[in-house]
DNA sequence: CTGCTATATTCCTGTCAAGGAATATTCCTA
DNA sequence: TAGGAATATTCCTTGACAGGAATATAGCAG
């Protein structure tokens, strides 16, 4: 998921991206519709690979690069999770839920001197 | 669209969206819950208030971050345009919302089943 | 093989952004 | 008011990454 949104945060990256929503197209044509050079081309193609957005398919010396389902279900399956949130159906629950959430976090802290802080975690 | 990808294309951005998921929360509770340091916590959610992807309310010496719906709606739009590549029920839906297309909006009647329309094959 | 076309890879450089530490700011309460 | 709690901001350093240029590789035609 991270690896998606990673390989899709990049304007260039992108506009490949939705170049490619037309159908498989090999490297040249991508650079010379977009106006990108070949090398930087290739390269943001084997970072969308990388990231399972793309597939490759030799055909004679050129390469055919093509959307691979996989990545935008699992986003839209991601998205799901917040549908309550956006997904005007859920209106009526949206107040309630805030409403506990809101009571729920106000928590009074009267002075209590802080434990130390040292737990550190990296990823 | 690009800025919400990127802003959410962060490890600890995108945790701390997921756990803003469960309702609003003071930046405090944000990090002690996923291990951060307060200013870096400050700071990621700049980023996301920048993006659009949360607001804040302040209430007394906390301010409350919540999630907007905004920027999952745009995103989950945008996903919908590619839906025709990774949804395995579009190709049974497609001659149907051509012809809806087509119709404009046909309320009530339903009607006879259509035939099918070639489908279109990429090159 | 030779050469040509299409693409990939390498090296370099500049930029940008994230984390750490210290400090500033805001707002409450006694 | 002072002081403390909660948060924001600044400065610094470092690593990642994108673009440019040059070069390497693959695969076809003759």
């Amino acid at each position: 998921m991270l690896e998606t949104l990673a390989a899709l945060a990049e304007p260039n990256r992108l506009r490949i991206v939705e170049l490619l929503r037309a159908g498989p197209q090999p490297v040249g044509e991508i650079g010379e519709r977009l106006r990108l050079r070949q090398p930087q081309v290739s390269k943001h193609l084997q970072t969308l690979k990388k990231a399972g957005l793309v597939q490759m398919e030799p055909v004679a010396q050129q390469r055919v690069y093509e959307l691979r389902p996989a990545p935008f279900r699992a986003l839209h399956a991601w998205l799901e999770r917040y549908r309550e949130l956006w997904d005007a159906r859920f209106d009526e629950l949206e107040g309630v839920i805030e409403e506990l959430k809101l009571r729920d976090q106000v928590k009074e802290r009267s002075n209590q001197p802080k434990e130390k802080k040292n737990a550190r975690r990296n990823k």
